[in-house]
RNA sequence: GGAGAGAUGGCAGAGUGGUCGAACGCGGCGGUCUUGAAAACCGUUAACUGUAACAGGUUCGGGGGUUCGAAUCCCUCUCUCUCCGCCA
Protein backbone atom coordinates (compact mmCIF):
# COMPACT_ATOMS: atom_id res chain seq x y z
CA UNK A 1 0.00 0.00 0.00
CA UNK A 2 1.26 3.35 -1.08
CA UNK A 3 1.96 5.78 1.65
CA UNK A 4 -1.19 8.63 1.59
CA UNK A 5 1.66 11.66 2.42
CA UNK A 6 3.20 10.52 -1.11
CA UNK A 7 -0.13 11.40 -2.86
CA UNK A 8 0.06 14.85 -1.22
CA UNK A 9 3.59 15.68 -1.83
CA UNK A 10 4.11 13.97 -5.34
CA UNK A 11 1.13 12.85 -6.97
CA UNK A 12 3.09 12.84 -10.49
CA UNK A 13 5.89 10.16 -9.28
CA UNK A 14 2.40 8.07 -8.26
CA UNK A 15 1.26 8.54 -11.99
CA UNK A 16 4.40 7.97 -13.76
CA UNK A 17 5.15 4.86 -11.88
CA UNK A 18 1.81 3.13 -12.13
CA UNK A 19 2.38 4.29 -16.39
CA UNK A 20 5.24 1.85 -16.17
CA UNK A 21 3.67 -0.99 -14.47
CA UNK A 22 0.83 -0.56 -17.62
CA UNK A 23 -1.63 0.52 -14.33
CA UNK A 24 -4.92 1.72 -16.19
CA UNK A 25 -7.06 2.67 -13.25
CA UNK A 26 -4.91 5.89 -12.82
CA UNK A 27 -8.22 8.42 -12.23
CA UNK A 28 -8.21 5.81 -8.80
CA UNK A 29 -4.97 8.57 -7.93
CA UNK A 30 -6.95 11.80 -8.27
CA UNK A 31 -9.96 10.53 -6.70
CA UNK A 32 -7.97 9.30 -3.65
CA UNK A 33 -6.11 13.07 -3.58
CA UNK A 34 -9.89 14.44 -3.55
CA UNK A 35 -10.90 11.86 -1.06
CA UNK A 36 -7.64 12.81 1.47
CA UNK A 37 -8.73 16.25 1.36
CA UNK A 38 -12.19 16.02 2.06
CA UNK A 39 -11.66 13.80 4.55
CA UNK A 40 -9.12 16.12 6.35
CA UNK A 41 -11.48 18.76 6.77
CA UNK A 42 -14.31 16.99 8.14
CA UNK A 43 -11.07 15.52 10.65
CA UNK A 44 -10.84 19.07 11.74
CA UNK A 45 -14.01 19.72 12.00
CA UNK A 46 -14.71 16.55 13.90
CA UNK A 47 -11.79 17.33 16.23
CA UNK A 48 -12.98 20.53 17.45
CA UNK A 49 -16.58 19.37 18.21
CA UNK A 50 -14.86 16.53 19.99
CA UNK A 51 -12.69 18.84 21.67
CA UNK A 52 -15.20 20.68 23.29
CA UNK A 53 -17.58 17.91 24.39
CA UNK A 54 -14.34 16.66 26.21
CA UNK A 55 -13.95 20.08 27.88
CA UNK A 56 -17.72 20.19 28.37
CA UNK A 57 -17.79 16.60 30.39
CA UNK A 58 -14.59 17.03 32.12
CA UNK A 59 -16.32 20.33 33.27
CA UNK A 60 -19.46 18.12 34.59
CA UNK A 61 -17.52 16.02 36.21
CA UNK A 62 -15.78 18.89 38.21
CA UNK A 63 -19.27 20.90 39.19
CA UNK A 64 -20.17 17.13 40.49
CA UNK A 65 -17.72 16.51 42.74
CA UNK A 66 -18.24 20.14 43.90
CA UNK A 67 -21.73 19.11 44.73
CA UNK A 68 -22.97 21.74 42.07
CA UNK A 69 -25.91 19.74 40.59
CA UNK A 70 -27.45 22.29 39.13
CA UNK A 71 -25.25 23.67 37.44
CA UNK A 72 -24.09 20.27 36.05
CA UNK A 73 -27.54 19.49 34.61
CA UNK A 74 -27.53 22.72 33.10
CA UNK A 75 -24.31 21.59 31.34
CA UNK A 76 -25.48 18.86 29.95
CA UNK A 77 -28.72 19.94 28.47
CA UNK A 78 -26.19 22.03 26.31
CA UNK A 79 -23.87 19.36 25.26
CA UNK A 80 -26.88 16.95 24.71
CA UNK A 81 -27.40 19.33 21.56
CA UNK A 82 -24.42 18.56 19.61
CA UNK A 83 -24.34 15.11 19.94
CA UNK A 84 -26.39 14.38 16.79
CA UNK A 85 -24.03 16.81 14.88
CA UNK A 86 -21.30 15.14 16.26
CA UNK A 87 -22.11 11.53 15.32
CA UNK A 88 -23.50 12.37 11.88
CA UNK A 89 -19.62 13.86 11.34
CA UNK A 90 -17.62 11.07 12.53
CA UNK A 91 -20.60 9.04 10.50
CA UNK A 92 -19.28 10.80 7.47
CA UNK A 93 -15.68 10.78 8.68
CA UNK A 94 -15.51 6.54 8.80
CA UNK A 95 -17.25 6.49 5.42
CA UNK A 96 -14.42 8.35 3.74
CA UNK A 97 -11.76 6.80 5.63
CA UNK A 98 -13.46 3.43 3.71
CA UNK A 99 -14.05 4.56 1.30
CA UNK A 100 -9.98 6.17 0.55
CA UNK A 101 -8.90 2.75 2.04
CA UNK A 102 -10.60 0.57 -0.51
CA UNK A 103 -9.02 2.64 -3.39
CA UNK A 104 -5.16 2.11 -1.52
CA UNK A 105 -4.86 -1.21 -1.60
CA UNK A 106 -6.41 -1.30 -5.31
CA UNK A 107 -3.09 0.34 -6.38
CA UNK A 108 0.04 -1.66 -6.73
CA UNK A 109 3.72 -0.53 -5.79
CA UNK A 110 5.51 1.84 -7.47
CA UNK A 111 8.56 0.58 -9.93
CA UNK A 112 11.88 1.07 -8.73
CA UNK A 113 13.61 3.83 -11.20
CA UNK A 114 15.87 0.84 -12.83
CA UNK A 115 13.58 -1.12 -14.07
CA UNK A 116 12.49 -1.51 -17.25
CA UNK A 117 9.36 0.15 -19.22
CA UNK A 118 7.40 -2.82 -21.22
CA UNK A 119 4.51 -4.99 -21.19
CA UNK A 120 5.41 -8.39 -21.57
CA UNK A 121 8.04 -11.15 -20.82
CA UNK A 122 9.39 -9.98 -24.01
CA UNK A 123 10.41 -6.78 -22.60
CA UNK A 124 12.46 -8.32 -19.56
CA UNK A 125 16.26 -6.76 -19.40
CA UNK A 126 18.36 -9.70 -19.26
CA UNK A 127 21.45 -9.05 -16.49
CA UNK A 128 23.50 -12.03 -16.87
CA UNK A 129 23.76 -16.01 -17.71
CA UNK A 130 25.67 -18.73 -16.56
CA UNK A 131 26.14 -21.88 -16.12
CA UNK A 132 26.73 -24.00 -19.71
CA UNK A 133 25.20 -26.02 -22.35
CA UNK A 134 24.24 -29.62 -21.44
CA UNK A 135 25.51 -31.92 -24.05
CA UNK A 136 22.21 -33.87 -25.50
CA UNK A 137 23.33 -35.62 -28.25
CA UNK A 138 22.51 -39.23 -26.92
CA UNK A 139 18.84 -38.71 -26.10
CA UNK A 140 16.95 -36.08 -25.27
CA UNK A 141 13.59 -36.94 -23.60
CA UNK A 142 11.80 -34.32 -21.59
CA UNK A 143 10.95 -34.68 -18.04
CA UNK A 144 7.48 -36.27 -18.08
CA UNK A 145 8.87 -39.23 -20.16
CA UNK A 146 12.15 -39.47 -18.01
CA UNK A 147 9.66 -39.37 -15.05
CA UNK A 148 7.74 -42.45 -16.53
CA UNK A 149 10.94 -44.16 -17.73
CA UNK A 150 12.42 -44.02 -13.69
CA UNK A 151 8.77 -44.36 -11.63
CA UNK A 152 9.32 -40.90 -10.74
CA UNK A 153 6.39 -39.06 -10.84
CA UNK A 154 2.76 -40.50 -11.40
CA UNK A 155 0.26 -37.51 -13.21
CA UNK A 156 -2.53 -39.76 -13.65
CA UNK A 157 -2.56 -41.15 -10.19
CA UNK A 158 -2.65 -37.69 -9.05
CA UNK A 159 -5.33 -36.88 -11.37
CA UNK A 160 -6.97 -39.96 -9.54
CA UNK A 161 -7.12 -38.22 -6.48
CA UNK A 162 -7.48 -35.00 -6.48
CA UNK A 163 -7.71 -33.64 -10.51
CA UNK A 164 -4.66 -32.56 -12.51
CA UNK A 165 -2.02 -29.84 -11.79
CA UNK A 166 -1.70 -32.25 -8.58
CA UNK A 167 1.33 -34.61 -9.83
CA UNK A 168 1.98 -37.94 -7.02
CA UNK A 169 5.85 -38.04 -6.30
CA UNK A 170 6.99 -41.63 -5.57
CA UNK A 171 10.42 -44.00 -5.38
CA UNK A 172 13.26 -41.85 -6.12
CA UNK A 173 11.27 -38.85 -7.37
CA UNK A 174 9.99 -38.59 -3.86
CA UNK A 175 13.64 -38.77 -2.12
CA UNK A 176 14.80 -36.33 -4.78
CA UNK A 177 11.89 -33.81 -3.66
CA UNK A 178 13.28 -34.47 -0.60
CA UNK A 179 16.77 -34.33 -0.62
CA UNK A 180 16.36 -30.83 -2.65
CA UNK A 181 14.56 -29.59 0.27
CA UNK A 182 17.04 -30.39 2.86
CA UNK A 183 19.47 -28.71 0.64
CA UNK A 184 18.00 -25.98 -0.10
CA UNK A 185 17.40 -25.49 3.58
CA UNK A 186 20.93 -26.17 4.61
CA UNK A 187 22.39 -23.82 2.17
CA UNK A 188 19.96 -21.02 3.15
CA UNK A 189 20.87 -21.51 7.01
CA UNK A 190 24.48 -21.34 6.15
CA UNK A 191 23.37 -18.26 4.88
CA UNK A 192 22.70 -17.01 8.20
CA UNK A 193 18.94 -17.13 7.51
CA UNK A 194 16.40 -18.84 10.67
CA UNK A 195 14.44 -21.82 10.16
CA UNK A 196 10.90 -21.80 9.97
CA UNK A 197 8.21 -24.08 9.56
CA UNK A 198 4.77 -21.84 9.52
CA UNK A 199 1.69 -22.62 9.04
CA UNK A 200 0.15 -23.67 5.47
CA UNK A 201 -3.29 -22.08 5.44
CA UNK A 202 -3.29 -18.71 6.56
CA UNK A 203 -6.36 -16.11 7.86
CA UNK A 204 -7.49 -13.39 5.65
CA UNK A 205 -5.26 -10.69 7.48
CA UNK A 206 -1.92 -12.96 6.55
CA UNK A 207 -3.05 -12.61 3.24
CA UNK A 208 -4.17 -9.21 3.00
CA UNK A 209 -0.93 -8.21 4.15
CA UNK A 210 1.68 -9.74 2.07
CA UNK A 211 -0.49 -8.16 -1.25
CA UNK A 212 -2.36 -11.41 -2.15
CA UNK A 213 -5.70 -9.73 -1.07
CA UNK A 214 -7.87 -7.93 -2.50
CA UNK A 215 -5.67 -8.16 -6.12
CA UNK A 216 -5.27 -12.29 -6.18
CA UNK A 217 -8.02 -13.52 -4.57
CA UNK A 218 -9.23 -16.20 -7.40
CA UNK A 219 -5.63 -17.52 -7.70
CA UNK A 220 -5.93 -19.01 -4.32
CA UNK A 221 -7.37 -21.54 -2.58
CA UNK A 222 -10.20 -21.14 -0.19
CA UNK A 223 -11.23 -22.52 2.99
CA UNK A 224 -14.98 -21.48 3.11
CA UNK A 225 -16.12 -22.94 6.55
CA UNK A 226 -13.30 -21.57 8.29
CA UNK A 227 -12.15 -18.61 6.15
CA UNK A 228 -8.64 -19.75 5.62
CA UNK A 229 -6.70 -19.36 2.71
CA UNK A 230 -4.02 -22.35 1.37
CA UNK A 231 -0.80 -20.24 1.17
CA UNK A 232 0.45 -19.73 -2.29
CA UNK A 233 4.06 -19.33 -1.25
CA UNK A 234 5.76 -19.40 2.14
CA UNK A 235 6.38 -15.71 1.91
CA UNK A 236 2.65 -14.81 3.22
CA UNK A 237 2.98 -16.67 7.01
CA UNK A 238 6.75 -16.00 6.89
CA UNK A 239 6.58 -12.59 6.75
CA UNK A 240 3.32 -12.12 8.76
CA UNK A 241 5.66 -13.40 11.15
CA UNK A 242 6.41 -9.69 11.93
CA UNK A 243 2.59 -8.39 11.33
CA UNK A 244 2.14 -5.48 13.56
CA UNK A 245 5.28 -5.21 15.44
CA UNK A 246 8.44 -2.54 15.89
CA UNK A 247 11.47 -4.16 15.50
CA UNK A 248 14.73 -3.10 17.08
CA UNK A 249 17.40 -1.77 15.08
CA UNK A 250 19.76 -3.88 15.79
CA UNK A 251 17.61 -6.93 14.86
CA UNK A 252 18.17 -5.77 11.47
CA UNK A 253 17.76 -7.55 9.03
CA UNK A 254 15.80 -10.10 10.13
CA UNK A 255 16.69 -13.42 7.41
CA UNK A 256 13.93 -15.96 7.53
CA UNK A 257 13.69 -19.06 5.69
CA UNK A 258 10.98 -21.91 5.33
CA UNK A 259 9.87 -24.78 3.40
CA UNK A 260 6.52 -25.17 2.26
CA UNK A 261 4.18 -26.65 -0.04
CA UNK A 262 2.65 -24.16 -2.69
CA UNK A 263 -1.07 -23.72 -3.45
CA UNK A 264 -2.24 -22.44 -6.30
CA UNK A 265 -5.49 -22.41 -8.71
CA UNK A 266 -3.29 -20.90 -11.72
CA UNK A 267 -6.67 -20.42 -13.75
CA UNK A 268 -6.68 -19.42 -16.82
CA UNK A 269 -3.15 -21.39 -17.80
CA UNK A 270 -3.34 -23.67 -20.54
CA UNK A 271 -0.83 -25.63 -23.67
CA UNK A 272 2.65 -26.30 -23.16
CA UNK A 273 3.18 -24.35 -20.00
CA UNK A 274 1.30 -26.86 -17.96
CA UNK A 275 2.48 -30.20 -19.28
CA UNK A 276 4.20 -32.12 -16.45
CA UNK A 277 5.78 -30.17 -14.05
CA UNK A 278 5.89 -26.73 -15.86
CA UNK A 279 2.90 -25.23 -13.67
CA UNK A 280 1.17 -27.51 -11.72
CA UNK A 281 -1.48 -26.72 -8.61
CA UNK A 282 0.41 -27.85 -5.71
CA UNK A 283 4.63 -28.05 -5.69
CA UNK A 284 7.39 -27.47 -2.99
CA UNK A 285 9.35 -24.59 -2.70
CA UNK A 286 12.00 -23.03 -0.29
CA UNK A 287 11.79 -19.56 0.21
CA UNK A 288 14.13 -16.86 1.89
CA UNK A 289 12.50 -13.40 3.21
CA UNK A 290 14.62 -10.48 4.76
CA UNK A 291 13.22 -7.65 6.81
CA UNK A 292 15.60 -4.44 6.21
CA UNK A 293 16.37 -0.69 6.82
CA UNK A 294 15.36 1.49 3.99
CA UNK A 295 18.67 2.75 3.49
CA UNK A 296 20.14 -0.35 3.26
CA UNK A 297 17.33 -2.50 1.23
CA UNK A 298 19.07 -2.80 -2.34
CA UNK A 299 22.13 -3.85 -1.19
CA UNK A 300 20.19 -6.93 0.71
CA UNK A 301 18.15 -7.73 -2.71
CA UNK A 302 21.60 -7.83 -4.44
CA UNK A 303 22.59 -10.31 -1.68
CA UNK A 304 19.65 -12.34 -2.38
CA UNK A 305 20.38 -12.83 -5.84
CA UNK A 306 23.50 -13.52 -5.25
CA UNK A 307 22.79 -15.77 -2.98
CA UNK A 308 20.56 -17.78 -5.56
CA UNK A 309 22.88 -17.77 -8.38
CA UNK A 310 25.36 -19.91 -6.20
CA UNK A 311 23.01 -21.91 -5.66
CA UNK A 312 22.03 -23.34 -9.01
CA UNK A 313 25.57 -22.75 -10.26
CA UNK A 314 26.25 -25.62 -7.63
CA UNK A 315 23.28 -27.32 -9.32
CA UNK A 316 25.45 -27.19 -12.25
CA UNK A 317 22.23 -25.43 -14.44
CA UNK A 318 22.60 -22.95 -16.76
CA UNK A 319 20.66 -20.12 -16.23
CA UNK A 320 19.86 -16.15 -16.67
CA UNK A 321 18.98 -13.38 -14.45
CA UNK A 322 16.05 -11.38 -16.66
CA UNK A 323 15.21 -7.73 -14.67
CA UNK A 324 11.44 -7.96 -14.82
CA UNK A 325 9.99 -5.28 -17.08
CA UNK A 326 6.87 -2.76 -15.35
CA UNK A 327 4.52 -5.14 -17.17
CA UNK A 328 5.69 -8.04 -15.90
CA UNK A 329 6.01 -7.00 -12.13
CA UNK A 330 4.09 -8.51 -9.74
CA UNK A 331 1.39 -5.95 -7.66
CA UNK A 332 3.59 -5.67 -4.76
CA UNK A 333 6.85 -5.33 -6.15
CA UNK A 334 8.99 -1.82 -6.53
CA UNK A 335 11.96 -4.86 -8.39
CA UNK A 336 11.97 -8.34 -9.20
CA UNK A 337 14.88 -10.38 -10.61
CA UNK A 338 13.50 -13.54 -12.19
CA UNK A 339 15.66 -16.44 -11.99
CA UNK A 340 15.34 -19.37 -15.35
CA UNK A 341 16.94 -22.40 -15.64
CA UNK A 342 17.30 -23.95 -19.36
CA UNK A 343 15.70 -26.71 -20.19
CA UNK A 344 17.91 -28.39 -23.11
CA UNK A 345 14.82 -31.43 -23.87
CA UNK A 346 12.01 -28.90 -23.93
CA UNK A 347 14.02 -25.68 -25.40
CA UNK A 348 13.31 -23.15 -23.62
CA UNK A 349 13.45 -21.21 -20.53
CA UNK A 350 11.79 -22.11 -17.15
CA UNK A 351 11.54 -19.74 -14.47
CA UNK A 352 12.56 -21.17 -10.61
CA UNK A 353 12.98 -18.34 -8.66
CA UNK A 354 11.79 -14.62 -8.06
CA UNK A 355 13.65 -12.47 -6.07
CA UNK A 356 11.78 -9.01 -5.47
CA UNK A 357 12.38 -5.87 -2.89
CA UNK A 358 8.66 -4.75 -2.14
CA UNK A 359 9.89 -1.62 -0.43
CA UNK A 360 7.39 -0.73 2.45
CA UNK A 361 4.30 -1.89 0.02
CA UNK A 362 4.22 -4.53 2.10
CA UNK A 363 5.18 -3.34 5.40
CA UNK A 364 2.93 -0.49 5.76
CA UNK A 365 0.23 -3.30 5.03
CA UNK A 366 1.22 -5.41 8.06
CA UNK A 367 2.76 -2.17 10.21
CA UNK A 368 6.13 -3.93 10.05
CA UNK A 369 8.28 -0.33 11.91
CA UNK A 370 12.12 -0.54 13.67
CA UNK A 371 13.19 2.56 15.38
CA UNK A 372 16.09 4.08 14.04
CA UNK A 373 18.60 6.09 15.36
CA UNK A 374 16.81 9.56 16.57
CA UNK A 375 14.13 7.03 18.04
CA UNK A 376 11.92 7.66 15.21
CA UNK A 377 9.75 4.85 14.16
CA UNK A 378 9.68 4.35 10.32
CA UNK A 379 8.48 1.12 8.03
CA UNK A 380 10.96 -1.02 7.03
CA UNK A 381 11.33 -2.94 3.59
CA UNK A 382 10.21 -6.60 3.18
CA UNK A 383 12.45 -8.77 0.49
CA UNK A 384 11.78 -12.22 -1.03
CA UNK A 385 12.78 -14.64 -3.16
CA UNK A 386 12.51 -18.47 -3.78
CA UNK A 387 15.74 -20.32 -3.05
CA UNK A 388 14.51 -22.61 -4.70
CA UNK A 389 11.06 -23.55 -6.03
CA UNK A 390 11.22 -27.06 -7.00
CA UNK A 391 9.38 -28.74 -9.97
CA UNK A 392 11.16 -26.83 -12.73
CA UNK A 393 14.43 -27.25 -10.73
CA UNK A 394 13.48 -31.01 -10.97
CA UNK A 395 12.72 -31.11 -14.46
CA UNK A 396 15.73 -29.17 -15.42
CA UNK A 397 17.63 -31.11 -13.34
CA UNK A 398 16.01 -34.49 -14.75
CA UNK A 399 16.66 -33.55 -18.38
CA UNK A 400 19.73 -32.25 -18.50
CA UNK A 401 21.67 -34.98 -16.91
CA UNK A 402 20.35 -37.67 -18.50
CA UNK A 403 22.19 -40.30 -20.22
CA UNK A 404 21.54 -43.42 -21.25
CA UNK A 405 23.07 -45.05 -18.14
CA UNK A 406 20.58 -43.53 -15.89
CA UNK A 407 20.75 -39.49 -14.67
CA UNK A 408 23.61 -38.03 -12.95
CA UNK A 409 22.98 -35.78 -10.17
CA UNK A 410 24.98 -32.94 -9.41
CA UNK A 411 27.22 -34.03 -6.73
CA UNK A 412 26.03 -31.65 -3.92
CA UNK A 413 22.72 -33.60 -3.29
CA UNK A 414 24.86 -36.88 -3.60
CA UNK A 415 24.76 -36.91 0.60
CA UNK A 416 20.95 -35.77 0.26
CA UNK A 417 19.92 -38.00 -2.21
CA UNK A 418 22.22 -41.25 -1.22
CA UNK A 419 23.85 -42.33 -4.18
CA UNK A 420 24.95 -40.42 -7.57
CA UNK A 421 22.05 -41.37 -9.97
CA UNK A 422 18.85 -42.19 -11.28
CA UNK A 423 18.61 -45.14 -12.21
C1' G B 1 -18.17 -31.17 20.72
C1' G B 2 -19.41 -29.60 26.41
C1' A B 3 -18.19 -26.20 30.70
C1' G B 4 -15.54 -22.10 32.56
C1' A B 5 -11.91 -17.97 32.50
C1' G B 6 -9.66 -14.20 29.91
C1' A B 7 -7.76 -10.30 25.95
C1' U B 8 -4.68 -3.43 28.99
C1' G B 9 1.89 0.00 26.75
C1' G B 10 8.37 -3.70 24.14
C1' C B 11 7.36 -7.57 28.23
C1' A B 12 4.87 -8.60 32.85
C1' G B 13 0.70 -6.74 35.33
C1' A B 14 -2.80 -3.13 38.43
C1' G B 15 -6.99 -0.54 37.40
C1' U B 16 -14.86 -2.11 37.79
C1' G B 17 -18.29 4.96 35.39
C1' G B 18 -15.28 11.26 36.28
C1' U B 19 -8.23 15.27 35.84
C1' C B 20 -6.71 7.30 33.34
C1' G B 21 -3.13 7.54 28.15
C1' A B 22 -3.46 4.44 32.14
C1' A B 23 0.02 2.36 38.86
C1' C B 24 4.17 -0.80 40.31
C1' G B 25 7.92 -3.82 38.15
C1' C B 26 11.17 -5.56 34.12
C1' G B 27 13.37 -4.04 29.68
C1' G B 28 15.16 0.30 26.56
C1' C B 29 17.46 5.22 26.46
C1' G B 30 20.20 9.40 29.00
C1' G B 31 22.97 10.78 33.31
C1' U B 32 25.76 10.41 38.26
C1' C B 33 29.51 7.25 40.31
C1' U B 34 33.86 4.23 37.99
C1' U B 35 40.23 3.66 34.57
C1' G B 36 36.16 0.76 32.25
C1' A B 37 32.07 -2.33 33.40
C1' A B 38 28.56 -4.25 36.98
C1' A B 39 25.71 -2.69 41.12
C1' A B 40 23.35 1.49 43.19
C1' C B 41 20.99 6.14 42.50
C1' C B 42 18.49 10.13 39.40
C1' G B 43 15.82 11.19 35.04
C1' U B 44 13.29 9.51 30.73
C1' U B 45 10.46 5.97 27.65
C1' A B 46 3.11 3.77 23.89
C1' A B 47 1.18 4.02 18.92
C1' C B 48 -1.58 6.45 15.27
C1' U B 49 -3.51 11.03 13.37
C1' G B 50 -2.91 16.13 12.92
C1' U B 51 0.04 21.07 12.57
C1' A B 52 5.07 25.11 9.73
C1' A B 53 5.39 24.27 15.02
C1' C B 54 2.23 24.08 19.14
C1' A B 55 -2.70 22.80 20.05
C1' G B 56 -6.32 19.23 19.07
C1' G B 57 -8.17 14.20 18.03
C1' U B 58 -8.14 8.60 18.20
C1' U B 59 -6.65 4.02 20.49
C1' C B 60 -6.99 -0.52 26.82
C1' G B 61 -8.70 -7.55 21.10
C1' G B 62 -12.60 -5.85 16.64
C1' G B 63 -17.56 -3.76 15.90
C1' G B 64 -22.03 -1.66 18.01
C1' G B 65 -24.82 0.42 22.28
C1' U B 66 -25.96 3.05 27.21
C1' U B 67 -24.08 7.93 29.38
C1' C B 68 -22.71 14.77 29.73
C1' G B 69 -18.51 11.23 30.47
C1' A B 70 -16.50 4.13 29.28
C1' A B 71 -10.28 0.40 30.01
C1' U B 72 -14.48 0.01 33.59
C1' C B 73 -21.70 -1.21 32.21
C1' C B 74 -24.67 -3.87 28.01
C1' C B 75 -24.83 -6.53 23.10
C1' U B 76 -22.02 -8.94 19.37
C1' C B 77 -17.81 -10.99 16.77
C1' U B 78 -12.84 -12.85 16.86
C1' C B 79 -9.01 -14.97 19.38
C1' U B 80 -6.41 -17.21 23.70
C1' C B 81 -6.15 -20.23 28.07
C1' U B 82 -8.02 -24.17 31.66
C1' C B 83 -10.93 -28.62 32.52
C1' C B 84 -13.84 -32.68 30.21
C1' G B 85 -14.73 -35.52 25.61
C1' C B 86 -12.65 -37.14 20.89
C1' C B 87 -8.08 -37.79 18.43
C1' A B 88 -2.48 -37.90 15.03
Amino acid sequence: MLPIHLFRQNKELILDGLKKKNFRDTDLVEKIVNIDERRRALQVENDALASSQNAAAKSIGQLMAKGDKEGAELLKEKVGLHKEQAKDIAQKLSDLETEMQDMLVRLPNLPHSSVPAGKTPEDNEVVREGGSMPDLTAQKLPHWELADKYKLIDFELGNKITGSGFPVFMGQGARLQRALINYFLDYNMAAGYKEFCPPFMVNEASAYGTGQLPDKEGQMYHAVADNFYLIPTAEVPITNLYRDTIIQESELPVKMTAYSPCFRREAGSYGKDVRGLNRVHQFDKVEIVQLATPTGSYDVLDGMVKHVEVLLQSLGLQYRILRLCGGDMSFASALTYDFEVYSAAQERWLEVSSVSNFETFQTNRMKIRYKDGSGKTQLVHSLNGSSLALPRIMACLLENNQTPEGIKLPQVLWSYFGKEMIG
